[in-house]
RNA sequence: GGAGAAAUGGCAGAGCGGUCGAAUGCGACGGUCUUGAAAACCGCUGUCCGGGCAACUGGACCGGGGGUUCGAAUCCCUCUUUCUCCGCCA
């Protein structure tokens, strides 16, 4: 979340931005200035009446120890004042810490300045394309169809043992699944990110810290009788390593990378958007995770880029690279690049990938910071990206590499299928 | 799951209910010495919220929450976590 001394100091600026992501409740900047200003005032009267106590209560140490009773029982009348007041003061500052908790919590993150206007997906920029769109027959085969006729995931099996959304891998394409797990971890740690493996329930804590909770309950698979939540990513778990950490400059950069299975309740999804790999309620997904200084991040952030185009080039999809619009982009992002492969057989750009620098919105609600130069703490900035997320990967290498003989397993994942055609 | 013990600053570890934001040691940082380093010596060393240009200053924090008291790191309740023992177990 933004921090409430930067609304104070920057108020034409949050409005302006926040209306570029299409955030309509403007007036809650006003308030988040209103109560802030309220919680000063109240905190320094509490403060002041606190002091006060403090004092009394040694006075009445030491006139205690002098033997003068009755002048130590006049000073506790006064105490049992100022603490029934502080007691009303301390409750009055409780609430209004709440209050401004509460708007705080739902005001989305700036956007960058490159960031474009726009409502929807069709306003996104792409900045890049790359790869060669592969020629198909008219009668090429959707990936549902080839993953039958080759037996290599079956959906009906999934929803038999769970429900729609839970398909399961056999044979070559369970092979398949691990041969990109391997291939994207391996090329992640080439790069110079640590491998980790975290836990994939996390509490309540770690979803508030990157940003789901509140705001996406319901998107999330909830473990009630322990109060856990099962990670739509990685980068819960990951990012929230670092919750109430303070690193030094010269840890920067933090790299980190991570392969989970991912949870997603994606409500209210229907239509030949879903159909196949296309969106799953449980898929596998190779997540990065950056944290660095603010003065570096947005280099980070192309560096990351790089990474994710690096994955697709080398498994020869064509792609492109998006910079999200205002209207497109997550709550938590200040520039988000998106990746798409394009889908031969459903003819179509199918999201493989996101990559976004969160500045330091997910850092403030994570109490992530760091020492600078001059030994003050100050905000990190915490970054992520998809390097990459399966299932769509999968939808394209099957559907542009199908030939009449089989479907062609790009060069670079050969090492790790050991077979060369499905 | 059952029984017991514990939780203090970056780490280790002290702390008769007032003089404790907290001894001491280590570490880190700054300095003296040295060609350089080590050793030695000196100094400094938490976070957050206010006020102040600043020096500085008020408040809060000793696992979380609540209570007793004029006053709580210290006493009480509760939750969480860790350790030891027992049981179960991939």
């Amino acid at each position: 979340m933004l921090t409430v001394k930067f609304i104070q100091e920057n108020k034409v600026k949050v409005i302006e931005k926040l209306t570029v992501k299409n955030f309509k409740q403007l007036e809650l900047i006003d308030q988040v200035i209103e109560l802030d200003n309220k919680r000063k005032t109240v905190q320094s009267e509490l403060d002041n009446q606190l002091a006060e106590a403090n004092n009394l209560a040694k006075q009445i140490g030491a006139l205690m120890k002098e033997g003068k009773q009755t002048e130590a029982s006049s000073a506790k009348e006064k105490t049992a004042k100022l603490k029934e007041s502080t007691r009303e003061l301390g409750l009055h500052l409780e609430t209004i810490e709440k209050e401004l908790n509460k708007i705080l919590v739902v005001i989305p993150n700036l956007p960058h300045e490159s960031v474009p206007v726009g409502k929807g997906a069709d306003d996104n920029q792409v900045v890049k394309t790359g790869g060669t769109m592969p020629e198909m027959e008219s009668d090429a085969a959707p990936h549902w169809d080839l993953a039958k006729k080759y037996d290599l995931i079956d959906f009906e099996l999934g929803v038999k043992i769970t429900g729609a959304g839970f398909p399961v891998y056999k044979g070559k394409g369970a092979k398949l699944q691990r041969a990109l797990i391997n291939f994207f971890l391996d090329e992640a740690e080439k790069a110079g990110f640590t491998e980790v493996q975290p836990p994939i329930l996390v509490n309540e804590d770690s979803g508030f810290g990157t940003g789901q909770l509140p705001d996406k309950e319901g998107q999330m698979y909830y473990v009630g009788i322990d109060n856990l939540y099962l990670v739509p990513t990685a980068e819960v778990p990951v990012t929230n390593i670092f919750r109430d950490v303070i690193l030094n400059a010269s840890d920067f950069p933090v790299k980190y990378t991570a392969y989970t299975p991912c949870f997603r309740r994606e409500a209210g999804s229907y239509g030949k958007d879903v159909r196949g790999l296309n969106r799953l309620h449980q898929f596998d997904k190779v997540e990065i995770v950056c944290i660095d200084n603010p003065e570096n991040s947005y280099k980070t952030l192309e560096i990351m880029v790089k990474h994710v185009e690096n994955l697709v080039s080398k498994l020869e999809l064509p792609y492109r690279i998006l910079r999200l619009c205002g209207g497109d982009m997550g709550f938590t992002s200040s520039l988000t690049y998106d990746f798409e492969v394009y889908s031969a057989a459903q003819k179509k750009w199918l999201e493989v990938s996101s990559v976004s620098n969160f500045e330091s919105f997910q850092a403030n609600r994570l109490k992530l910071r760091f020492r600078d130069a001059d030994k003050k703490t100050q905000l990190a900035h915490t970054l992520n990206g998809s390097a990459l997320a399966l299932p769509r990967i999968v939808a394209a290498i099957l559907e542009n590499n199908q030939t009449p003989g089989g479907i062609k397993i790009p060069k670079v994942l050969v090492p790790y299928t050991k077979f060369e055609m499905i």
